[in-house]
DNA sequence: TGATAATCGAGACGGTACGTCCTGTCTTTCA
DNA sequence: TGAAAGACAGGACGTACCGTCTCGATTATCA
């Protein structure tokens, strides 16, 4: 038997404020002006109740992305059988989020705490559908349903559609649906089965 | 004309000197952590001549950036024919660069600064050859060779450059000498002229 | 032949447009809060005109006293031959003045500057009527005619005038015209010739 | 009851701490030059300790008047039933104190800081004994004992007692032992009961 | 049923950096 | 060649946060 901790545990109710405080201040003054104070403010919690459980501001942001306070709809591709389509419109849902300007301001802000945290980078592509276990899982049924050429490196095909997708975010140039459909042409031409 | 302006004017010396310490201290410390007093004092300069000529920090790596100060090198791709060949040297030649962990800092720092300042954003895309001037006229040159489909996008191709090596900086994940060749592969495929 | 210097001389009308901003921002702001800077900005002259003419703020300050640009009025005390009489009226006459809040804030801006150079505080108490060149005569008089004690300090009388109002205006306490009559025969009386 | 403050107290070692440094700064380096920074340095505290408790550098020194960490004597007049020989001898002590030079800068400094903060002109003149306290009651004593005139206002002789010190000072301009008995002598005579 | 132990809110603390203001010097151009 | 304009190195201002700490109050377990 553990030795059984004494005294008061952990308040889910401070924990929970500080989630929710954190993804409002992000939402409304960025990553890099949001601060621990004002986050303990925002949430009427003490400064230390933060440091006890986080060691950093980023540590925060990624458990706010993990539970889905923040950036709460996931970005999963769909199947309904043409790959290149149900990428297409993946793509295109992402980018269409992404003009509204809070939304945009959002993510750049998340890649400022990808930059300090490589967590909440891995956090960050799960999110936006391009993790392992999405994006990953739609074209590897690709792959068996004979649609991609065999041996292409679905973790390549990811790199390419996330990093793609920063890159954009980084140079403040969200594509037009069309570049969208023409980004994924051009990266399924190359890994499509030539029939 | 104008109406000529009287007084001392800008010193070269105190411009060139922030530049150099600034970027010697982003290779040291990283841009999060370098501060404007401490670029102050490393190039022996009054903080308010750093303010009277730049707006914030990113802007002063910006100005680095184009000069030529930070990141010295551009990675241009070569042209010795064959476009595939190319491309992955060049690729390979980036990440090997990004193997020393000083260079993998700066790069990532730059990320940071980009957050803030779009232009450094573009500068950097520009250094790693990925810029219309330089990976553009190489792809162009491959297009008249016929080595490319007609009516690749160029600036797809080079989005899609850019953006995988920012995703591995930010996951700090770098692909081996391998990895490059096969992405390059992928993406020229889809690109390529299916002969 | 004298040398006969060459070149633009002195421009008078900086000098005056100094002494008019220095006036006008020590009445307005106070010595403490003017700065050097200010003064040239507010006389249209360049901050080396400033210091090539005077050594510091204070010394600015002085001058303005000199030349009757700062506290214009003199406050010599009259002479009716009542010797009481007429300091009293005179005291009377100052402390109507520092009932101003500008004239007050002025005078112990006068006072700060005085910490700083000596030259004014003499100034000071010269415009105050209690110099050697008035108030003095006006004692002298007064001895002669046998309305003051011989031997009696001419010195001493003036720096205990002085010195008073100094230390009301430290304390922020103008005294009525009442407590003024009685400061006056308080100290006459000691000089009295007695009769 | 008051809402009973919950979290740390002030802490009494940081304020002794920036008293000690004011006081030791102020007869070092004299009010004006010290500063806020150079406290906090001296005094090893946080610059936000000190403007958490003062608004003004002025205000520090106030205190330190009235913890009497500046300016540790008290100027009494002692009684020995001779008033005249006892102001007498106050005045030189006062005198003798600001030949010092140290003491003289010291005493100039707390004038600057009477300029900005009256609070300081009252700790100080109660310090030099001309407080009600002290000079008052001596004054009082004097009057019941039939040596002072009866109706003899003893705030004014107060007032110009200090002023006088402050003229002096301001003047640069210390008397020596003889004046100062000369001058108890003339405000003596004025509120002298004439036997 | 206390004593003990951990959490909580609050906020003081020693620090670092911010961005602004001013000092006193120096340099350039104009009249 | 004096004056305006204003850049420069330096340094202090007063503010904002950092991450650590201490306080008194509040639970929850252990003895």
């Amino acid at each position: 038997m553990p030795p059984a901790r004494r005294g008061v545990v952990r308040s889910e109710s401070a924990r929970s404020a500080i989630l929710a405080a954190t993804s409002s201040l992000i939402e409304r003054i960025g990553y890099d002006r949001m601060t621990i104070e004002g986050i303990a403010t925002e949430a009427g919690v003490g400064k230390q109740t933060i440091y006890r459980w986080w060691p950093s501001k980023s540590a925060v942001v990624a458990e706010c992305l993990l539970e889905g306070v923040l950036l709460p709809e996931t970005f999963a591709p769909h199947d309904t059988g043409d790959i290149a389509a149900d990428l297409t419109e993946w793509l295109q849902r992402i980018y269409t989020f992404l003009r509204v300007p809070a939304h945009e301001m959002m993510l750049r802000s998340l890649i400022s705490a990808s930059v300090e945290q490589p967590e909440v980078g891995d956090r960050l592509s799960q999110r936006l559908g391009a993790s392992p276990e999405v994006l990953t899982e739609r074209l590897r049924v690709a792959l068996d349903n004979g649609q991609l050429k065999p041996g292409t490196s679905v973790r390549a095909v990811c790199d390419m559609f996330v990093g793609t997708v920063i890159a954009h975010l980084l140079m403040r140039s969200v594509p037009t649906a069309r570049e969208a459909r023409e980004f994924v042409e051009l990266i399924l031409e190359g890994a499509a089965a030539h029939r």
